[in-house]
DNA sequence: TTGTAAGCGTTATCAA
DNA sequence: TTGATAACGCTTACAA
C-alpha cells in the first residue's frame, strides 16, 4: 500500500502539516529537520496523492488543454500536435501536469468553463478553437489565466509564428539571389495565415518595386496537393514562367511541382520553389522540399512559459500577440 | 461558486449521501425521490468534483496512457495518436477519463506504477512502450488492468493489426490479377511486424509455388524514403523487372517508385507498386499509392472495450493478442 | 519552529 | 428508503 502523509509523519516523529510544508517549501522550517525529511521523502519515494491535494488545496498544479472544438480532430493534428508536445514537456518540468478538457466528464455533458472549475485547473491552453464557439468564449472572459496557440481574441494571449517574418525570408532569398522573376501561390486566404502571408507578400512586392508580369500571385480554390497540381498547371500555360515560385503551404507546392515536371520543367534547375510549413513528410519528397519551418517547439515553450507567468503573478488575462521567429530550411528545391 | 454535493441536498431536503446514491446509481431508492434529483441535478448542471470523488472512493473512472518512453515522441506519431484518438473517444463516452502517464509527477521522479498508485488509475493503457523497460515491465506485472496497442508481453492482452492478413490481401490481388512476376520489398526486419509480413509473404510464395526468378524478396537498410530509393535502384537494374511490387511501407515505397520513375519505367503501367501503412501523405502522393491500411480506429476502439472488460468484470492480466483485419485500397499505383 | 485541528467535497457504512 | 457520520489524504490557519 502507498506511503500517506501520515505514515511519513509517524515515522519521522513529525506533524503532517510539517511534512506538508517542508515538501512544498512553505512556511519557516529549521534546516536540520527539512533536511531529513526530504532525505527520508527521497529515499521512500513519497509523493503526495494528487486528488488529496487538489482538494485541500487551492493551487491545483494542473493545466486544462482545449485541443478542438471537434473531438474528432484530437490528437491527430501534426503541427497542433508538436506545439502540445513541447507545451506539456515545459510544463511538465515546472511540475505541472495537463489534461484534455472536453465537453463531457464522464456521463455529463458541461461546459470548458465548468470543466474548469470541476477540475480546478489553474489555467488552460487553447491549442486549437473557434472563436465562434460559446464555450471558448466563456473561458476566455473568465478568471482562469488563458494563452492561445491559434485564435486571437480580446482578453487573450496567443503565441504564433510571425507569417509576415515567412514572407520576409523568402524575399531575403530572392534579393540574395538576385532573382526578380517570381511570383507567389497562396491558399484559401479565408485562413487567416493565408491572407497575413499573401498581405505581405503584395506589401514588399510593391515597396521593391518588382514588375508584376503576367500575373504574380495564384490563390488556389483549396488545401490539398490537387489544387496545386491545377495552380501548377496554369503556370506552366504561361508565356513566360517564373524562375522562382513562394507556396505559402507545402501541401499544396507538392502537387504544384507534379504539375511542373508533367509539363516537362526541371526543379530547380528551371523553376525554383519555396514551400511552407516543413510538414513531416517534406524532406522525403523528391526533390526535398526547401521550405519556411515553423518553429513549434519555440511556440508551445512559450506558450507554457507566458501562461505560468499569468498564473504565478496572478495577472489578468490581456489581448496580446507574441510572435515566433521563422526560417528558411534551403533544400533540394532552390538552388 | 460551483455547487456542491451539500447544496444540493440543502436545496432538495435531502441527506448529501442520498444524492450521491442516485447520482452514482447506487443503494436502493425510490423511484419519486430519484426522479426528482435527477430533474434537479440535469437542470442545476451539478457535476461531482472530480478530486474529492477520486479521494472517497475506490474507483477513479481514470485511465492511464504510457504513450511512450521518450516524452519527446510524444503526440507526434500519427500511427498511435490516431489510435489514441478512439481509444480516447469510447472510453471517454464510457466515463472514463484519460490522463498521460509519464515517470515524473509534478517534480519528483516515480516510476510507472508508483504512478498509477499515487493517480489510483482504475487501468492502463500501453499506446507504445519497449518491453525492456523495467517501468513497462513492473505496471503488466502488478494488480492494474494493462492493455497495450504495440507490444506483447506476458500477462498482457495486445491489440494489433493482422500482419498476415495483410501479405493476403497484397497476394489475393496478385492472384486475382493474374500476376505471377512479383517481388517484396521489406524494411529492415529488426521490426516485428516487418519480420512477420516478411515471414507471411515467404510462407505464401512457396504455399502457391511461385518461380523465386532472380530475387524475390529485398530488405532495405533503413525505414525512410531514401532507403526505399536505394532498392528502387537495385530493382531497376534487374535482368527482368517485376510487374507487381508489394513494399511493406508506404514511405519505403514513395523512394522506391521515385528510383524506378527516374530510371524510365511508368507507374503503373509498367510495374505496379503496393504499400503498407496509408500514412496520411500516401493519398497526396502522385501517383496515389495503392497501400494495406490499418484500421486504427478499430485498433482503439477494440483495446478500449478490452480494457474495460478486465476493468469492470475484475479480471487479472492474460497474454492474449486480438487481431484487427486490414484492408487494401486500390489507388493510382495498381490498375 | 513545530503541532493541532478544521476543513476540502465525496462516498461508504451503518443505523434509523 | 433515507440519513448520520466516519473516512479519504492532504493543506492551512492558528495555537503552542
Amino acid at each position: 500500500m502507498k506511503k500517506t502523509i501520515i505514515d511519513v509523519a509517524k515515522e519521522l516523529n513529525l506533524a503532517p502539516s510539517t511534512i506538508s510544508k517542508i515538501v512544498n517549501n512553505k512556511g519557516r522550517i529549521s534546516p536540520e529537520t527539512r533536511a531529513r525529511v526530504l532525505k527520508y521523502v527521497e529515499s521512500s519515494g513519497y509523493v503526495a496523492m494528487s486528488s488529496a491535494r487538489k482538494l485541500s488545496s487551492k493551487k491545483s498544479w494542473t493545466i486544462g488543454v482545449i485541443y478542438s472544438d471537434i473531438s474528432l480532430v484530437g490528437f491527430e493534428h501534426p503541427f497542433f500536435s508538436r506545439i502540445l508536445q513541447s507545451f506539456k514537456s515545459y510544463v511538465e518540468k515546472m511540475g505541472y501536469e495537463i489534461v484534455m478538457i472536453v465537453s463531457k466528464l464522464g456521463k455529463n455533458e458541461m461546459t470548458y468553463l465548468d470543466w474548469c472549475q470541476n477540475k480546478k485547473v489553474d489555467g488552460v491552453l487553447i491549442i486549437m478553437g473557434n472563436i465562434n464557439n460559446p464555450n471558448i468564449i466563456q473561458v476566455v472572459n473568465s478568471d482562469f489565466p488563458v494563452v492561445s496557440t491559434d485564435i486571437q481574441m480580446k482578453n487573450l494571449h496567443t503565441v504564433i509564428c510571425d507569417d509576415r517574418m515567412g514572407v520576409q525570408k523568402m524575399f531575403e532569398y530572392a534579393l540574395k539571389k538576385q532573382i526578380e522573376n517570381f511570383i507567389a501561390v497562396t491558399g484559401p486566404i479565408t485562413s487567416r495565415s493565408f491572407a497575413e502571408r499573401m498581405h505581405e507578400f503584395n506589401r514588399l512586392f510593391d515597396f521593391y518595386g518588382f514588375d508584376k508580369g503576367e500575373q504574380n500571385l495564384y490563390i488556389t480554390n483549396g488545401f490539398s496537393s490537387d489544387s496545386g497540381y491545377a495552380i501548377g498547371e496554369e503556370i506552366a500555360k504561361r508565356k513566360k514562367v517564373p524562375k522562382l515560385i513562394f507556396v505559402f503551404s507545402d501541401v499544396i507546392a507538392f502537387g504544384l511541382i507534379r504539375a511542373l515536371e508533367h509539363h516537362g520543367y526541371k526543379i530547380p534547375s528551371d523553376i525554383q520553389v519555396i514551400g511552407y510549413d516543413d510538414i513531416d513528410f517534406t524532406k522525403y519528397f523528391v526533390p526535398a522540399l526547401s521550405t519556411i519551418v515553423q518553429d513549434t517547439k519555440a511556440i508551445g515553450t512559450t506558450a507554457a512559459k507566458i501562461l505560468l507567468g499569468y498564473i504565478e503573478e496572478n495577472r489578468n488575462n490581456e489581448h496580446k500577440v507574441t510572435y515566433i521567429p521563422v526560417d528558411l530550411i534551403e533544400r533540394d528545391t532552390t538552388e
